[in-house]
DNA sequence: GTCTTGAAAAATGTATTCACTTGATAGAGG
DNA sequence: CCTCTATCAAGTGAATACATTTTTCAAGAC
């Protein structure tokens, strides 16, 4: 079976990214990959992609070792990659491999302390969050915003803790499909308020110089995620219909 | 300044690694930075790596790709990979995002249990250790010995914790030049003792299902290798003889 | 003397070609 | 009817050729 290379999933030329071609082709497979285009385990043809994607072979497996670097994909000597597959059970270690890991980098920031400009960033964020919430309840379109919000945050807090090793592990935290806090939590106004309470409240603890304060409430924050990630897939699955909202949820962008 | 090409390095095949020419020279290639034959920040010419490897350009920059991903690289669009650059805080560091990962490692086992091989290695460890430190003291090479018997330990409770994104990230951590408890402390014997004391602390919490102890005695053990390291290297500054004898140490084997 | 400019060299990016491995299929033999 | 084997198709691995970018360096203008 030659597969049906019809799946317009993958876009002729993205042309996202500056620089070059293997570049932006890494990004248009990864965008595939987290967007649930290609499925787990599938194998990822190399003549295929560099057909769909009108490149040749060689920026095709540039992209490829990339992402596998990324930990997206697998690699097998002469048999190619393949999509990894990220069982449920993965996904939520994923949590409590980030909640260990921010916490660290809320740590580090306090040790080492904000700058001014790192400083107005958070204090930008949480002013933004509190005039979201404010209103005392969502409308459409607010919870998207505060995605932003809430990885302004997160970023903000990971720049100031300066240690790039640890900002690449958390980033692949995130990127672990339909793991992220963006796609996922924190669908409840109740929900985000708690959680903008903890981003205030760890901030002050960064402000503080309490370092150990600071981590065990990032520590908290993320394991909480994950607890509202367990709490809504459960539900979700009493529903009857967990994978097709799984997906769904997936996409919410 | 063409650069000394004749810095023989780097053989030109050392056929380590089974499969493909791309995994061994990365192999070659890792070896010669985690070595320290090629210092930090300088820039990988590609067809100078192919001559000397004696392989083409495409194997070539497939394994640097796949050190970038490892994190020992870094590259720039149009200006190829440099070696990573290692700075003494960074390296620190690494030891506390190792310690917070070990320690989640070390909750997942307890969670999780252990299957009857995976005790029969920890135990194995444990039991050599118990015996190769009966003596009372160190002579020759009994250090080099304890380094295998304490890398066995933790491998072992690494693949104990199941989570396949831990154990890449901690590799990580281990990579990092000349920062691998593998390569630098536990030099004296009462040093040694009290670590292999951990270790049997740390499996007494895992086998008595108490995650929590589980992860704290885990992360204090990596923090105390990271305060001797501290140690020593303070203590090798005080003798004057800084860069030389770390130079020296790293290479320890 | 310094700065600008441009051309040549060198290095990286991409495409193409050939080589080798793998896997599937069809046919012969049991 | 099953099994083993040979052959071929498909895919990955590596090498080479070509394109583009960066860097160097020297010549010329101010």
């Amino acid at each position: 079976m030659t597969d049906q290379s019809d799946r317009t999933l993958l876009e002729p030329a993205a042309g996202s990214r500056a620089g070059n071609r293997a570049l932006s082709v890494t990004d248009s497979i990864r965008e595939a990959i987290l967007g649930g285009s290609v499925s787990a385990g599938e194998r990822l043809n190399e003549v295929q992609l560099s057909k769909t994607l009108a490149v040749s072979r060689t920026p095709v497996r540039a992209a490829l070792q990339a992402l596998a670097g990324e930990g997206l994909l697998d690699y097998a000597p002469n048999r190619g990659f393949t999509v990894r597959d990220f069982p449920l059970p993965a996904i939520v270690d994923a949590y409590d491999i980030r909640a260990a890991l921010e916490g660290v980098a809320a740590r580090f920031a306090a040790e080492r302390g904000l700058g001014a400009e790192e400083k107005a960033l958070i204090e930008r964020s949480l002013a933004a969050g509190d005039r979201l919430l404010e209103r005392g309840s969502f409308e459409a379109g607010d919870l998207t915003t505060y995605r932003g919000i809430n990885g302004d945050f997160h970023d903000a807090l990971l720049a100031a803790a300066r240690n790039r090793m640890l900002g690449e592990m958390i980033r692949i935290c995130h990127h672990v499909p339909v793991s992220s806090s963006r796609n996922i939590v924190a669908f409840e106004y109740r929900d985000v308020r708690r959680r903008h309470d903890d981003h205030h409240r760890i901030y002050e603890a960064v402000i503080a110089q309490e370092p150990w304060r600071a981590e065990m409430l990032m520590r908290e924050h993320v394991s909480s995620i994950k607890a509202s990630l367990i709490r809504s897939l459960s539900q979700r699955q009493a529903d009857h219909r967990g994978a097709l909202q799984a997906a769904e949820v997936g996409k919410i962008a």
